[in-house]
RNA sequence: GGAUCCUUAGCUCAGUUGGAUAGAGCAACCGCCUUCUAAGCGGUCGGUCACAGGUUCGAAUCCUGUAGGAUCCGCCA
């Protein structure tokens, strides 16, 4: 995949973690784990000890027909073996021991092992994640500490719908990150420090000389007319834009005055942009950590740089040349860290934060989020920091780049020519939209609902659409800015999900019963029971998997097609009506693909509702 | 000129260390509400996995090349 060839440049090393029991909840050993070790005893077994090390090559099958899981291993064997896979493969079989979880494995096509789960062991398995408050699912041990670093956009302007989507993938990231057990450090490199600051504070300095008129002014004002405002005097006199160059210098060069007034467009930056933030869900111990805050550690930069003997100057700016970056003429291509002037750059602070978060947050791993554009940049970014010797090899450097932005044209949707939707625009368009839907089915089904419930759902359901319609995309590839699609509320989108957990609700509120407190003793009859029981237990894998790979789309896959095996259950099997012990059975069944819709959703920073 | 990413059904996309007959959603068409909310379920239609080679028991997946698209490339972030 294309994903791991960045890794491999970056010099991905992965922390094991092992998986134990933590405090009084029960875990449950995940059934694919279980069953690749008991095929590495049989292949030691049957080839002596130094096979039972080797991957057993065990997956999911992809067509019920052949049971529940299949070992590939046979195949791979066949040449160092010189015998053949289906031999091989009977090997295996004759002396793997696995009757407490499967029936017996039989041997299909050229040598694959197939594995068919008992219906015993799913009961007892699904009895023991009813009794977990983790869903069964294992805290890390030991657990990592982990920065996720937040999209970061530069404060100075208003968010658009460019900043959707590093927003909602860098807090699917930390959420999930923080309920597998791990430290997690949600950390906004927000810009703050930068030339558009100079436009807005002397714009706040012009128009509000008076210091205390300022202050009213920034806290109670919209940062996107005050943006706009500033703008135009920008463009249109070339004065107040030489006042802005100047208030960039004094502000780095530490003018109190400025700094105030610097503070206040700030603040009211941050005010703003949580308004935003809160509508998204987005959490609130979000640390900023702006490009301001590693102003004072750039010097070390370079002086650590300088000992290190990676510093070179080149044209009176002081670089460090690259390994694998050429230009056409395939000499080095040098990273500029400060420029001949003396000033510094984004790649002085990304460097800065790097050795910051690593030596006095003293992480295990850093997750980065942003535009593939930006590829290049961190790549070199993580080259420089190791060679400075900065990120020990314990230290996992992670870079999940996502697709551009695009608009109809196919071209990236440009943020400064003012054609890109406001974000705020957007999401009440998807709250709008939402509402009139629910109002037309509610006067379809002649049903009367009030006025809060209807806005709660249109709320709930326009912005989990939203941000379902992005991470349900592969981060990689790009998105084609689109409000019908965005805001669709059919198929595999986030109502549709919304509401299969509803209609658990429904049950439990028409049969009278506190789903919380059922004692589940197991009985599974129908195909369609068995399908959900089956896909139920497999959460476990899929957070571990977007933990690893940081590709949401596998936990949104996952939850759709829960949510469509629910949905089929529920179209076979009445549940209230059902004889004991198949309705208690079926309650419990209704009550884990409830909690796992809600958590998985909360995951993916996206509430459920009651009703619908 | 170099680098990175992408190309799978009419549209939007999945496809997990290479595994059995390439899967969803939307759109179109046909069925299913006196039964736990039909934002649902079942069915039909739809593919030269951009193209050409190679690697091997096996390739949408790995390698090489070609075409097309996007993005980046020393003093912006």
């Amino acid at each position: 995949m294309t994903v791991l060839r960045f890794e491999t440049i970056i010099d991905r090393i992965c922390v094991n973690s092992y998986v134990v029991p933590v405090g009084d909840d029960l875990v449950m050993k995940s059934t694919l784990n279980e069953l690749k070790n008991r095929v590495q005893v049989a292949l030691a077994a049957a080839f002596g000890d130094e096979y039972g090390s080797i991957d057993p090559l065990l997956v999911g099958t992809n067509n019920p027909k052949f049971g529940d899981y299949q070992a590939n291993v046979a195949m791979s064997l066949a040449k160092p073996l010189k015998s053949n896979p289906r031999a091989i493969a009977t090997q295996i079989a004759e002396q793997l021991n696995v009757n407490d979880i499967c029936e017996t494995p039989s041997i299909a096509g050229p040598g694959f092992i197939n594995f068919k789960l008992k219906t015993k062991y799913l009961e007892a398995q699904l009895k023991a994640m009813h009794g977990s408050d983790r869903l069964g699912i294992a805290k890390a041990q030991p657990p990592q500490k982990i920065i996720v670093d937040y999209p970061s956009p530069n404060i100075a302007k208003e968010m658009h719908v460019g900043h959707l989507r590093p927003a909602v993938i860098g807090e699917c990231f930390a959420r999930v990150l923080e309920f597998l057990g791990h430290d997690v450090l949600k950390i906004s490199h927000v810009g703050d420090w930068g030339t558009p600051f100079g436009m807005l504070i002397a714009y706040l300095q012009e128009t509000y000389p008076d210091p205390q008129a300022a202050a009213e002014a920034s806290n109670s004002g919209d940062l996107a007319t005050f943006y706009r405002q500033a703008k135009q005097r920008f463009d249109e006199d070339e004065t107040f834009k030489e006042n802005a160059r100047q208030a960039v210098v004094r502000l780095q060069a530490g003018d109190s005055a400025v700094l105030e007034a610097w503070e206040r467009v700030c603040q009211l930056s941050k005010r703003s942009y949580r308004k935003i933030y809160d509508l998204l869900n987005i959490s609130e111990d979000i640390i900023d950590r702006g490009e301001s805050f590693y102003n004072p550690y750039l010097p070390a930069v370079i002086t650590d740089l300088k000992e290190s003997g990676l510093l070179v100057e080149d044209n009176g700016a002081q670089c460090v040349f690259l390994e694998g970056f050429t230009n056409k003429d395939g000499d080095p291509l040098p990273m500029i860290v400060q420029k001949s002037n003396g000033g510094y750059n984004y790649s002085t602070t990304d460097l800065a934060a790097i050795r910051y978060r690593v030596t006095q947050d003293k992480v295990d791993r850093i997750v980065y989020t942003t535009d593939a554009g930006q590829a290049n940049h961190f790549t070199q970014i993580f080259q420089v920091a190791r060679r400075a010797g900065w990120v020990p090899d314990s230290v996992e450097l992670s870079y999940a780049p996502f697709g551009l932005v695009q608009g109809e044209d196919g071209k990236r949707l440009k943020s400064r020519s003012g054609e890109a939707v406001p974000l705020k625009e957007l999401l009440d368009e998807a709250i709008a939209r939402t509402r009139s839907d629910i109002e037309k089915r509610l006067k379809e089904e002649e049903r009367t609902e009030s006025e809060a419930f209807i806005q709660n759902a249109a709320e709930k359901v326009g912005i989990g659409a939203i941000k379902y319609a992005d991470l349900s995309q592969n981060r990689v590839s790009n998105y084609t800015f689109s409000y019908d699609r965005m805001l669709d509320l059919k198929g595999n989108t986030a109502p549709y999900m919304m509401y299969a957990y509803v209609r658990v609700q429904g049950i439990s509120r028409k049969g009278g019963v506190d789903l919380s407190t059922l004692d589940a003793d197991m009985k599974l009859t129908e195909e369609s029971e068995l399908t959900l029981a089956k896909h139920l237990l497999q959460m476990d894998l899929v957070l571990d998997e977007v933990k690893t790979d940081l590709l949401p789309n596998r936990l949104c896959q996952y939850l759709f097609e829960l949510s469509q095996k629910f949905n089929q259950f529920y179209d076979r099997c009445s549940v209230l009506q059902a004889e004991e012990p198949t309705r208690t059975s079926r309650l419990v069944l209704c009550d884990l693909t409830a909690r796992s819709l809600k958590l998985g959703l909360s995951l993916l920073g996206i509430e459920v509702l009651e009703r619908m």
